[in-house]
DNA sequence: TACATTTTGTGACAAAGTCACTTAATACAT
DNA sequence: ATGTATTAAGTGACTTTGTCACAAAATGTA
């Protein structure tokens, strides 16, 4: 159970029947993530379709050598799709979410999530037009590991993830798993950037310049 | 105009209201591409979501210095995702069409797709579950180019599409697009293969054994 | 202050991608 | 059937990226 005011930022919150966003509220369960947490539960089998409220997850996935990858963010006003596609088509998932700061979600158990997506065009609506965002955003990444090299992914990194003072706070190797690489070519590649006079380097931190 | 028994393929076929049948039947365009040739008219914007009623076609990507990169291929009995989302959402697109195979299809203009993605709660199903599995299939690829070497994505290329009597019949240039590397990269991995005694190097295909 | 933990730096080497060719196989046209 | 064009495959040299095994800083904490 949550509160309804909370569900604002979901785009669908104006045109949704009242019926159905009862529902959703009052069936959700409230759940909170502190930031470096991992989501637990979801050991191949989703437990629930999460509505991110404040915070971001991020879903990744670890290879056997232990290496990860970012698969996407989850930020407040989104639902992770992936966990709707499996709870719809119930298959198997093997992948990790972990709040990368303090979250707080609704979590609509499988069986609610169904009756929405089956009583409510505007959730349905809602929920496809989710995931043909991700699908298209996997397409890009997909693009990207081909065709760019290191430096430019990581130039555009940087460039869509510095906030209003020009600051990258990211760690080396939270920067890798975004764009795909490792923690070494990052750092190396960041050198090379501020040797160019382009940023300086802190720790956790990159200030462009 | 096609005719109605051609869409068998389709799932929906059973399910779906015979309205909506005789509308995608009436309304979409039958059309025919011959092997190798290019989808034309799909510069940027979309003019209809292709049903594929038999043979198979890749859909593409070109980058700068030309290499290329196959996203998906759409076979007998599926629409072309992409095609789908970009009629829906209205968006751009620069991604290439090419027949692999001889094709026939029924392509629906978009006003009709979007009409009946309203009408029929089973057509827009069948559309959903088709983007959601596009989905899973390139969150998949992404793994893949991230986590496997080249030894163990061709040879799982090669495991996937060697047919009744083991052979694969595909230029080394066509596997390299599908598993996002090279020609000479490929064409150097299946040499150790040959060498190790798995396989045995034909032109424009390989035999296993 | 001392010690543990996290982050970053670096050299050496391996894997994969690129470039510029050559060679081989097939298609096709006389 | 023979020569010519086209397409596919082979190869060496080199660059970029990834991996491994550490060392050195920076930060947190008892």
């Amino acid at each position: 159970m949550i509160e309804k005011k909370q569900l604002k930022k979901f785009p669908f919150y104006d045109d949704i029947d009242s019926e159905s966003l009862d529902k959703l509220v009052t069936l959700s369960v409230a759940r909170k993530l502190p930031k470096g947490q991992l989501m637990m539960g979801d050991n191949g089998r989703c437990n629930g379709v999460p509505f991110l409220l404040s915070g971001t997850l991020r879903l990744f996935r670890v290879a056997e050598n232990g290496r990860e990858i970012n698969v996407y963010n989850v930020h407040e006003g989104e639902i992770c799709v992936l966990a709707a596609i499996c709870t719809l088509a119930d298959f198997e998932y093997d992948y990790s979410t972990q709040a990368k700061e303090d979250c707080e979600m609704a979590v609509l158990p499988p069986e609610t999530f169904r009756q929405l997506m089956n009583e409510s065009e505007v959730f349905k609506n809602y929920i496809f037009t989710a995931m043909a965002d991700k699908l298209v955003a996997s397409m890009r990444a997909i693009e990207m590991l081909n065709f760019s090299s290191i430096e430019d992914r990581l130039s555009d990194y940087l460039y869509y993830n510095a906030d209003e003072n020009n600051t990258i706070t990211a760690t080396h190797e939270m920067m890798a798993r975004d764009i795909g690489s490792s923690r070494e070519v990052v750092s190396r590649q960041l050198k090379k950037f501020e040797k160019q006079g382009l940023l300086e380097i802190k720790r956790g931190k990159v200030q462009l310049k």
